[in-house]
DNA sequence: CGCGCTATTGATCATCTGCTCATTACTATT
DNA sequence: AATAGTAATGAGCAGATGATCAATAGCGCG
């Protein structure tokens, strides 16, 4: 199978836009696809294969990044930034909206960003890696969203149980697990998680005696 | 630095028992030292360093295991094998004794288990490389202990609630997630996790109208 | 003690992989 | 249509990596 036409064979990826994108162009569409890919094959895939993917000859990536290690770089702020959005400290703790509702509205957006393949791969291949950004994100996700939960279920439980982070980091792994077992497991989970969240809220919520409407 | 003592430096790790193991023992020394080195660098960890840890030269691997593949096969077994204890789903079932004490039992048995870095992590990368040993654990944990651990529930909770395997899912993400935290992400977490533990069981008994007779 | 068996070695191969760079050819501009 | 600027290529290097195999040397046995 000996491709003649076009130029020679730029990754057998017939049909696709052929070359000399304008380079904010082409940059974003190599992160895109690294994002993918190194998802899909762990952060050791080969550079060569990521290039066929992509259509593209493999040296390019070297005009665009100057080593791997700074296209991983490239795919990390990808898949981090903006996960978190800036205004949820506020919203959790505006306590005129029942605390249960500021939850449930908290991790059904949440869950929708995060239970997705390439993210939820990406970020446990930097974890197991010991990628800086993972250490800073899970610090920055403690105390900016499940502290701030913390306070807000004291103010309103009983204080007859004393209420620790480790509950708000088991309501949080509760949840998470589902995007693990379907994302990083590939094991069949619900395909639409809201029903689980809001059991899992209420079962927190129910312990710490907080009434729904509170 | 040329070493000139000795048989012709085997690694740089003197102090070692040297050489000519029995084929057995060498073949155990390379499995465990196998498994605490892929577990810490993943399983795209090159062979000479791994040999070079063993104070061993690199092809000895090969008169033990065919292929690394085949090395990582009995990383898999040895790190799989014999980490869900048979007599759990008797012990799970056995109505004369109370439920919150049988999960307290197996949870605090499973997490002594499992909470160990070697298992998580080699866990965590077989299931991102799509091992099949890591669905049929997963599955076999499904069925055979949170499939009858749904069934107790039921038993003994008021049939107001529905319960579903995603609750069950739920108890045991959310502790897990402890080992998670603490060797995936190397995030600090509680070095005893009992309490937490406990406080996970009770929120689900809780939850199910259980009580702590049951 | 000497010998034979075999566990272990060291050198080496073929391939893979990140990366470089001189050359090519697409496209905007005139 | 010709040209200049540069996006993209392709050949190739150096080091890494899995795997092979003939040679070596530790150890049990007579």
């Amino acid at each position: 199978m000996d491709l003649k036409d076009g130029p020679r064979d730029p990754g057998a990826n017939p049909g696709v836009p052929r070359r000399r994108l304008p380079p904010k162009e082409r940059r974003e569409q190599i992160v895109e696809g690294a994002v993918a890919f190194f998802a899909e094959v762990g952060l050791d895939g080969n550079t060569r294969e990521l290039a066929q993917r992509l259509g593209v000859t493999q040296s390019l990536l070297f005009n665009y990044f100057d080593t791997k290690e700074a296209l991983i770089e490239a795919v990390y702020a990808r898949v981090y930034l903006d996960r978190l959005s800036p205004d949820w400290p506020d919203r959790l703790t505006d306590r005129t909206i029942p605390l249960r509702q500021r939850l449930l509205d908290f991790y059904t957006e949440y869950s929708s960003l995060i239970f997705e393949r390439h993210w939820m791969r990406i970020f446990m291949f930097s974890g197991l890696a010991g990628a800086a950004l993972n250490h800073r994100y899970l610090e920055h996700l403690g105390e900016v969203i499940l502290r701030p939960l913390l306070a807000e279920t004291k103010a309103l439980s009983g204080d007859a149980a004393d209420i620790t982070m480790e509950d708000i980091w088991n309501l949080h792994g509760g949840i998470v697990y589902i995007g693990i077992r379907q994302h990083i497991y590939r094991m069949p989970a619900p395909e639409n998680p809201e029903e689980a969240i809001t059991r899992a809220i209420d079962k927190y919520l129910t312990f710490f005696q907080i009434g729904s409407d509170a």
